[in-house]
DNA sequence: ATAAATGCAAAGCATTTGCAACCAT
DNA sequence: ATGGTTGCAAATGCTTTGCATTTAT
């Protein structure tokens, strides 16, 4: 969140965020690892950390934490909310309109400067409530 | 979030709830562990994890994770919403009104099965304007 | 040239867990 | 009685860091 100076761009943070601009899924470190080390087998842990961390202060990239565990990485940075199924643990990508009314909101409540908000839904995903209704057929 | 059984009722259990509930500071697992240990000298931290996971799991209390790092607690379990300020690092209710329709407008959107939505700002506080508004006096 | 970034491995540290003793029901 | 709960300590596992070396600018 704090921005930083300049960013040098190299080869492994290049392939962090081509990795992260891959996929829909909101993986973890681990999983950024992993993928990364398939073109680059030398790459370091402590690389992707460093970089996810420079990222996401550079507002390049969002750190989601959900649960008490690891973080996950979301390479859009627009505003947008998140869904998060209890059943499967996947996060979703909501569909839905950002809704920057929610900050005049509580600007209004007091002297309160508001930078971002977060919002994000837990319950049974689609997938997932398909599966339930199905089980029932046994 | 997954309901419980029968969950007993034991020392321990009861005075992390009454420190729980005795803040609104929304503590740390160790900040817990400390003040229960002013009481119960030999309460355990791996207690205090226990706990507060059963806790939460039973919706007694509410666990949140903001940045990578440690879960803070908040013994209203109730829906309200939270800022988090990025220069001291507090965490406070905002007196806001809770927004069911947020989960109605998912709802909509596909099958989702809502059973609850989370919604925190971030920004810095009135307490930190303030300062900031002072220091430019000097 | 030089400050940033990397790889590697060694911490760091919040959280979890195995187990025998204990206690609420 | 008996199964959940505790204390204790060891273990887990995500994340960070120190340092010598490499690399982007």
């Amino acid at each position: 969140m704090k921005p930083k100076g300049f960013i040098r761009r190299t080869r492994q943070r290049e392939a962090i965020l081509e990795v992260l601009r891959s996929t829909k899924s909101h993986p973890t470190a681990d999983w950024v690892y992993q993928e990364v080390r398939k073109e680059m087998p030398h790459v370091s842990l402590g690389t992707i950390y460093r970089n996810l961390r420079t990222l996401s202060e550079n507002g390049e990239i969002l750190e989601l934490s959900y649960g008490s565990n690891h973080s996950r990485f979301d390479a859009n940075s627009e505003c947008h909310y998140h869904f998060i199924c209890e059943s499967c643990g996947s996060i979703e990508d909501l569909e839905m309109d950002c809704l920057p009314e929610l900050e005049k909101k509580v600007e209004k409540i007091g002297d309160y400067e508001v930078f971002t908000h977060r919002l994000e839904f837990h319950g049974i995903c689609p997938d997932c409530s398909r599966e339930e209704s199905q089980s029932h057929l046994n």
